[in-house]
DNA sequence: GCGAATTTACTTATTGATAGGTAAGTTGTC
DNA sequence: GACAACTTACCTATCAATAAGTAAATTCGC
């Protein structure tokens, strides 16, 4: 009884929907929302638009299932990172815009969906709303738990701080499309702004 | 011989282009590039599409346009309060992004041309990569201009604190479409990191 | 356990709407 | 009558979406 010989899990049966998930997430992170298309999608994957239409009704569904996933995925990373401590979180954070940059200058799903939020489906805008108040909330989290523990020192209160942080490192991302040297200067002086040491 | 004896001056001459200029900058500031049409300008200023065609051939030589006149504008914004102090500055840049989220939830030029930069012509881009240099130069000389001064206190490099700054202005007036509240933390934020007085 | 019925996972072909773009004609003004 | 500022009429490409068909896998009745 070799591995071989076991059925080979299903490599088919939700094979195709997964790849295709993972093509839009790519391209709504790289090109927005309104500027991929089926085609996009298909031809790359080497499929036909219907096929797509198949899994994903309406483009809106495809766009909700990219949302829903990516949500599921930050929450347990979340989870994934309880009881470290609030810089080891940060940095993790931070450590993540980073990945987004370097894949193919990708910005961050809070950034695409906020900019195009005017011209989303409303399914989507739903899911975005969801989305962004867990995001700031989760940074919120991490600002009051470093108070807290005495690893950052910033005057006024978390929730505003974490807004900042939060729409630096939004806006930072974009602006790294054009000029790279940015996303760095502004992960350092965040860390600056906390009371950090140089990181 | 009244005023309208006058040749009224030239409210033909370019009024027409100006419109369609004017229009063509508010859909790019709500939707996005990607997701404004010439349809949308000629319905909404009762002309036909061949005449918005007549005054800028293609889609890109409009972007240009906008681009462009906005570059001039903020020029004009710049040089017009040389001389203020650092805080008065910075406070008519505060004001800058209140007065677009007033506006129909526009964000502001950079946010979009960083947010749609590899979908756009390359033309735009390189407009925008001139535009945000510009902004990002402007904002520095600010946060130098109040350390000298002894108006801002913090901690870091000017440069590195206006990248802070610009991003998280820029992302935050993306954020505030979602929720409304963000923008106001933000300021009052940015400006206890400055070690001003609550603003 | 075998054949019929049904479902899954697509492809082929086509739809109507809309996109940006163009050429030729019309109108008003100096 | 010449030029500017359009409109009319059209073209081609692409968009998301749908209908109809098909081969293979799965489920069900007996």
């Amino acid at each position: 009884m070799t591995a071989s010989a076991l059925p080979p899990p299903d490599d088919d049966r939700q094979d195709t929907k997964k790849r295709i998930l993972d093509m839009a997430e790519d391209l709504l992170l790289t090109r927005g929302f309104n500027a991929f298309s089926y085609q996009h999608i298909s031809s790359e994957l080497g499929m036909k638009n219907a096929a797509i239409h198949y899994h994903y009704p309406k483009k809106n569904d495809l766009g909700v299932a990219v949302i829903q996933r990516y949500r599921r995925r930050f929450q347990r990373f979340v989870d994934g990172q309880a009881g470290q401590s609030a810089r080891a979180q940060l940095e993790a954070y931070f450590q993540l815009s980073t990945r987004y940059y370097q894949h193919n200058q990708q910005i961050c799903p809070s950034g695409v969906l906020s900019a195009e939020f005017h011209v989303l489906p409303s399914d989507m805008q739903a899911e975005a709303l969801a989305f962004v108040a867990e995001m700031r909330d989760w940074a919120t989290r991490i600002l009051q738990h470093g108070l807290a523990s005495g690893e950052f020192h910033f005057a006024g209160d978390a929730r505003a701080m974490a807004a900042v942080m939060f729409a630096a490192l939004q806006g930072g991302l974009q602006l790294a499309r054009l000029d790279a040297a940015i996303l760095d200067d502004l992960k350092r002086q965040l860390c600056a702004l906390l009371g950090l040491p140089p990181c």
